[in-house]
DNA sequence: AGCGTTTATTAATGTACATTAATTTTTGTC
DNA sequence: GACAAAAATTAATGTACATTAATAAACGCT
């Protein structure tokens, strides 16, 4: 087995644990793909087929605007799963964009082998339904302190919340994960600064 | 069988069939109860214990903070499924409130009870996954465009989106989904009214 | 190492929305 | 149907953040 392999198995473990049978089946099911950084991994318009686990680089999707904006959705690094969820099961195009913004690899799950294993492997939908159940308490806790936190607190609570994306991306892309301007985490970082 | 199991059944039926001694199991682990406006389900700071299906009225989830003001997280009307889920799901105490804004009937399903549905009737992992998968997309869209539209294209989408919410709750709990205060919504009703 | 390109910072000005407060309208209740 | 209480509206003032623009710093590439 790879170490990619290996990997997702240990990841998936913590929610469901896998007969042989099972696992090679689902590693199976599996295509392996490297981006380089700056990769397009998904482009708004297009097809969203597949669902994405990171073995390590980091990814990032963005919705953009019709003034050239860009809101970050979600950024996604080792372990974690990535598409443009609303497409996806919705078989519909492609909202957002996600580009590697690391030289990245991933295991892609396309749409339907993730259909085929909830019918083969049920054990999926246990699995499944407790990461959308993460994903879910995630946002709506973003929601949340969008609501009732100013920025500066929204920026502290991401660096400490996602440590391992901090360092990884540019603050341009925390700044519109978080729903502000550049310039605008600029001055609270130097407010941050001078205290 | 009560008008009641009848519509939780018909609406779970979108998602999974079940057999009938499936169907009497998950019914006799509910329990139905009735609410009169402005009773509080859950109170912030007590344990969340149940997972909460709407037959009839309305309810309204809402996080207070620190200076007084209430952020509405959800509304529940007829068909919806409610509870504070980061503090269900991790069996902590809440950290939301919910209130009936109409009098309104429920029925409860309690944590440990869906647990041992998983277990005894799997498929009720398909259904929650789905659930799940529905409310992820549903926040991670309202995070999405609170980001990218002001506040009168959001009350708009609200509207539109949500009618049958729309018509049931004050323009105050609206402003609070919104992330707006009643004041400004007030401008932005007026304004589109001199339009 | 050098150079173009992207990113970060700073500052001036502008705007969407908040705050406060007063008035009107609606709602619920006996 | 009267009356208190809550909700909605309006207007004046205030503020968190956006916009624009210019400069500096960091990065990527040969």
């Amino acid at each position: 087995m790879t170490a990619a392999a290996e990997q997702i198995i240990a990841n998936l473990s913590r929610h469901i644990s896998l007969t042989e049978d099972e696992t090679s089946f689902f590693l199976s099911r599996l295509k392996a793909k490297t981006l380089d950084s700056g990769d397009v991994l998904l482009q708004a318009g297009q097809a969203c087929d597949t669902f994405n686990y990171v073995v390590h680089g980091a990814l990032r999707a963005f919705f953009s605007t019709e003034n050239d904006k860009e809101v970050t959705i979600m950024f996604a690094i080792a372990d974690w799963w990535i598409t443009d969820m609303p497409c996806f099961v919705n078989r519909q195009p492609a909202m957002i964009s996600i580009t590697a913004i690391e030289d990245t690899s991933i295991l892609q799950l396309r749409y339907e082998d993730l259909e085929l294993l909830y019918t083969r492997i049920p054990k999926f939908e246990r699995a499944m339904r407790i990461m959308m159940q993460n994903a879910y308490v995630r946002e709506q806790l973003r929601v949340l302190q969008t609501f009732s936190q100013p920025a500066e607190e929204r920026y502290l609570n991401f660096l400490q919340k996602y440590p391992g994306i901090a360092s990884k991306v540019t603050n341009k892309h925390i700044a519109s994960y978080l729903g502000i301007t550049p310039e605008f985490l600029s001055v609270v970082r130097s407010r941050l600064r001078h205290k």
